[in-house]
DNA sequence: TGCGAAATTTGATCCAAATCAATGAAGCTT
DNA sequence: AAGCTTCATTGATTTGGATCAAATTTCGCA
């Protein structure tokens, strides 16, 4: 594991160009590393909070509760920063979902050295409101919307991260299984594929494989998600 | 309104004694109030995100879907921080569950200024960092639980919050209606009464008129809940 | 103290999604 | 390229919670 170009790869993507050699030698110190293929565990919980960049690849925030009933927090991508939290009234695992190379650190160590750096306490900031804001609008969707809003919600979040635009379409390949998305979403596997179908025959979408999706009618999409119309 | 008579509490209570006398000023020069009473809307919403410091009472946020769908995002209590996002997806409006007391302000220029003062960027991180996994934790209750174990979850989470314990069970008064606790559990208020009736019947607890709540069996809450065992 | 509006509880019925059960594709591996 | 394992789809049935519909209780207020 070549852990010097990790971290600069980190560094170059996730730094403030104006973070003190000093602040940039104790991060790299306190830095390690994991580069794992896809459905590996790639961090062990340790007791105290992490905080994960994730440098390339895809990965699942999952949330175990009794019964073996698991539900996914959170996808996240490359660029991406995450907490894994510690074990609360649940545990937290982070899978692989493709082939990944991640940077992190012990949060509280990390936050006490980012303080001392505005740049970089102002972007740990955004990133965990944005976080928490992501979590918010999530809730939204558990709570409140039926299969097929759930779907329909997912998948233009997805594409909003993930799709390349073709004349009016979003194309993109899924890194997650159905399952995954069930986990997300609350719903079945089953269910999850049913509504997949039904999106299919109303030519909101089509589907290539396990994994390739072209959304037709991005916006048609979003009028089945049950978002609120922005003048509304 | 007594604006610095406000502002002082919310200094006493949420700021670390040593913060810089400049940087005080400043953010009293910044900071907005509201007292409000039970049922209000305290903040109209002004397109930019807030941080609100909830001095005194007790508030909902709720975000609205379409079709007039409400989900309760989180209840907070005095001495909570909360951010109010701007509209996403979906809208979110704050409600005073009781006669409540607020200090907040734009979320960006409090940043600025926090990220000054380490104390205060730490604390702000780390209360961002509460928030987000409190909404981790809500995400599982929402995805993957019955509606008995979300009734359960809810109750040992506001015992922990606003009981009192008295010879083994935990007693407190709830804020918030059946309808509100069903709007953040994504239950209808007829399923939440017939969880509190069923509950009762199990002996697990006992409700005296509208808000009355007496925990009899805490870990047998906790252990319809759907909660890991620590060990687990 | 008693009235009345609002909130809660309880009961009957319905329905969306879960569960149970095959069948059909994808995409490995050799 | 054939075979095999895993994943996805489709169909039949069940079920937990929603919806519809009354009671019944609570509690503010006159």
């Amino acid at each position: 594991m070549t852990a010097p170009d990790l971290f600069d790869r980190f560094a170059k993507s996730s730094l403030s160009p104006d973070i003190s050699d000093a602040t940039r030698l104790r991060l790299q110190a306190m830095a390690r590393y994991a580069r794992v293929q896809a459905g590996d565990v790639p961090i062990i919980e340790e007791g105290s909070e992490l905080l994960v960049f994730v440098i390339s690849g895809s990965v699942k925030l999952v949330a175990q509760a009794s019964q073996g009933r698991e539900q996914v927090v959170a996808f996240h991508f490359a660029g991406d920063l995450l907490t894994l939290p510690v074990h609360l009234a649940h545990a937290y695992t982070l899978y692989a979902l493709e082939d990944c190379e991640l940077v992190y650190f012990p949060a509280s160590q990390f936050f006490k050295l980012a303080v001392t750096e505005q740049g970089m306490a102002n972007d740990i900031l955004d990133r965990a409101m944005g976080a928490l804001a992501r979590c918010h609008e999530k809730t939204i969707s558990l709570g409140r919307k039926n299969a097929q809003e759930k779907l329909a919600s997912f998948l233009v979040t997805i594409a909003a991260r993930l799709g390349s635009s073709e004349d009016g379409a979003s194309v993109f390949e899924l890194p997650m299984s159905r399952r995954d998305i069930g986990d997300s979403l609350g719903l079945t596997i089953e269910t999850v594929s049913r509504q997949f179908s039904e999106l299919r025959e109303l030519g909101l979408l089509e589907t290539s494989g396990r994994s390739g999706v072209r959304l037709l009618d991005p916006a048609g999409l979003e009028a089945r998600a049950g978002h609120l119309a922005p003048a509304d």
